[in-house]
DNA sequence: AATAACCCATACTGTACAGTATGGAAGCCT
DNA sequence: AGGCTTCCATACTGTACAGTATGGGTTATT
């Protein structure tokens, strides 16, 4: 009779997702071991039992942002032979804030924020961003572009996609839609 | 005989200075008031004189960093007829982290992670944004390129500088030295 | 049923910080 | 000289929070 359980226990699992809720609300700074507990709807002393302290959790929210961002690029990066150059269109369109992506953006740049002032999430941005890199480099590459110019255009698909985030907040005019397709167009085409 | 007065006085743009090392440092977190008074050398009983409280700073830093940056922006895009391309290009190094433009750029990231969840900063990013889009569309234009394009392109070299800032950290090698390269180019050329 | 393991609540300590109240030193004015 | 203004130090209050100690309730185990 335990199909369902309620949710009436936490798991490690579910602070972390409520890690995430609160990291995209309001960054690294947000990930208050009381407001998570509030999040959670119960106190910290539910907390320190799943917990060593409020650095296990830190901890805890890389190496899962790290394999959720991995698990997704390559999901998201193989392609059948043919068809490599539709491919990297999409994640133009996912990481530019399209679809339902607007959440994973935030908790993008809280990380990268945090990233600034802390090595251990320096490091995992970065191993992500290689990772990233590498993906889209092998799409272009499979395009037809040689390697030089595919890590070039790599790299400035991703810097783009990341600075637009910083810059548009919740901007929709079509003005601004054209410049993206202009721009995905530059980003992709010989 | 007052030619030096020795620092020991302080005024409000010592510690709206004091503000941005902070910010630079820690991130609009590192705004707190006694680790200010501490950067400037005296207590906080010195703070509430200049500053009504903590907003007041806020509010004042906001205010000093969208006039710097208009007048920077104004006085790197400014530049002899024939000449607008070449322009462009300092643009693009300036902002993607050469020089001694590193402070900038952080301060620059934390006050947009800043905007992100206050309406006063985001605001104020919009209109720098703004400004700094127009500017450089003018340069575009002189450059030949039509209205649409020069827009996108705008864009396009925004979001990758301040995307760029976002992933290479302390990058140097020559390999993304190359990349740079290219994608100036890229954003440059027709 | 008794016990143990698991999960959480409550109450506490200590610290960091915003903001206030007040006093005091240094310079200027008359 | 005496008073006033300017600028800062000190001491205080209140709050938000991390971490600890401990107890209690629930479920599984035997």
């Amino acid at each position: 009779m335990d199909e369902q359980k309620l949710r009436t226990q936490l798991e490690r699992k579910d602070w972390i997702e409520a890690a995430f809720d609160a990291l995209a609300d309001h960054g690294i700074d947000g990930l208050r071991v009381e407001a998570l507990a509030k999040r959670c709807g119960v106190t910290k002393g539910s907390f320190y039992w799943h917990f060593k302290d409020r650095q296990d959790i830190f901890d805890a929210v890389l190496a899962a942002w790290k394999e959720g961002r991995v698990r997704d690029i390559n999901r998201q990066t193989q392609s059948a032979p043919g068809r490599e150059a539709e491919q990297l269109r999409r994640v133009i369109d996912i990481y530019s804030g399209a679809a339902g992506h607007r959440r994973g953006l935030w908790i993008e740049l809280a990380i990268r924020d945090w990233a600034r002032r802390d090595a251990a999430a320096k490091a995992v941005v970065e191993e992500v961003d290689a990772w990233r890199m590498e993906c889209t480099r092998k799409l272009f590459l499979a395009c037809g572009f040689a390697d030089a110019d595919a890590r070039s255009r790599s790299l400035l698909l991703y810097a783009y996609v990341f600075g637009s985030s910083l810059m548009a907040y919740d901007r929709n005019d079509p003005q601004n839609a054209d410049c993206k397709r202009w721009i995905a167009e530059r980003i992709l085409s010989r």
